[in-house]
DNA sequence: AACTGTGAAGAACTTCACAGCA
DNA sequence: TGCTGTGAAGTTCTTCACAGTT
């Protein structure tokens, strides 16, 4: 029987794609906006602006979850913001570990949004026998020697690496053996995890390469703004750089199966 | 004349898809560290397993870039180094301002990958006056107020949001109109721009809310493990859980198009 | 009249499998 | 012989466009 709960609702259940499943959270993020404005109904056009997605994509990834929505009208905010929670599983509370707590884990350890997105740090976790009892962000420092027990007594089963590069895999085979089975890595490595454990990374040095890309096309593109501008047939209006019809914050993309080290200094 | 180079090579050229550069930047750092243990070649079998992808995508991903491989043999890693490098764009000093000198801001500017590879940090920028001239990582934090300057003296292209959800908009505009036309932007929130100015984002709680569906799923069908273990026939293997046949650390995805907002307390 | 839900078309990405070259 | 480079097949995701419902 497990934890109880989600027996799927016999209509409906197998498969949400993962692209949906990414977009999941934004939805949720501008729902719970609205929710707060006390707004009762959204159309699947003004939610879509909001989360920064377009409307029929929207659509398609509810149509995933089941119709809960209504034809005419648009949908209910507040319904909608439980069935997201349920989906993603934020119902529950994770209980969380983060290991390593240098500049960065400190950052995430002081995440508002923790608490009120269904997760709750459960602790912080360090190598440095310095660290150990500092308080940050409200939770004293427990060592590395104790990571086991602690994964074992707060059932935690998502762990969050923010150690350097050369830590990472052997912090991740000991959260592994202790239990976890979610890995959320900000250590610019590559995890190699046993089959059932989900990683997820997250990567400054990543992202801002592939802006300079994207960056370096636009400069050989334009040339100087205002000399021999719009050589290639790329932008559709005139000018492309400063202020002009704005646009849902759309930013790149990545792959997926995508693999992103994260932060961290070396 | 513009900043001079990448002239295309005539043959291959336009149309790298996303989800190869969202990848090369991984295949450089595996290339980086070859290169650093000397290692004169790889063959796409090896570089692809310490990039965590599979070798036909690898090859097919270099297939974009042209023919640097020798067949029967391997890829020279320090040609193919210079070669990503140069199609990143990280030939050349990227000058980066971080913007909300927070826990996560103090965090990024002490990231040592920066100037490793191809980003320099040209200021730090806090909206509080009481951080202004405090040192950060070596450099001193810079007011708000000389935003404009900072970013047009130093000819800075992209521009780090690190501030909280409420001034990420009020930030990202001032950072365009100063002529900023790409964003990291780690606030939980939609950025909206104009067109022509790239946002990529970075979401904690995104992150962890798609590990938690992850989760959920796997709870649902293993129960406990040890009961009535692998009802849905989902697992290929035996037991899902811990140790088991190590693999690639894969991680999940995410959508293209993506839209992911980022850290930093509410 | 307004808006959802979705089949079908289309685009992007991945994987296969093998021809071709060193 | 060994490994790259790539057409072609397969898969996943996105967008279109409209039937169906309130």
């Amino acid at each position: 029987m497990a934890t109880g709960r989600t027996h799927r609702p016999a209509t409906r259940s197998r498969g949400i794609p993962e692209a949906t499943v990414a977009r999941l959270p934004l939805y949720l993020r501008a729902l719970t906006a609205l929710s707060e404005r006390s707004v009762p109904t959204v159309s699947s056009e003004e939610l879509a602006t909001a989360a920064g997605v377009n409307s029929a994509k929207l659509r398609k990834d509810f149509s995933y979850l089941g119709s809960y929505g209504t034809r005419g009208v648009g949908y209910d905010v507040e319904y909608l913001v439980y069935q997201i929670s349920r989906e993603l599983g934020l119902t529950q509370d994770w209980p969380v570990v983060i290991v390593g707590i240098g500049n960065l884990g400190a950052a995430l350890a002081n995440y508002g949004g923790f608490a009120s997105r269904g997760f709750r740090v459960a602790a912080l976790i360090d190598a440095d026998p310095a660290m150990a009892g500092k308080p940050v962000a409200g939770l004293p420092v427990r060592h590395t020697d104790e990571l086991e027990s602690i994964i074992s007594d707060n059932g935690v089963s998502i762990g969050v690496i923010a150690t350097p590069a050369g830590a990472a895999q052997q912090v991740c085979d000991r959260l592994v053996a202790a239990g976890v089975t979610s890995i959320l890595n900000f250590a610019p490595t590559v995890l190699v995890v046993p089959d059932g454990v989900d990683v997820r990374k997250v990567d400054l040095s990543i992202e801002l390469q592939i802006l300079a890309f994207h960056e370096q096309r636009k400069a050989g593109e334009e040339t100087v703004p205002g000399t021999a501008a719009a050589a290639a047939g790329a932008a559709a209006g005139s000018g492309a750089t400063a202020s002009a019809r704005p646009r849902a914050a759309t930013g790149g993309r990545k792959g997926p199966d995508g693999d992103v080290p994260a932060v961290m200094p070396a």
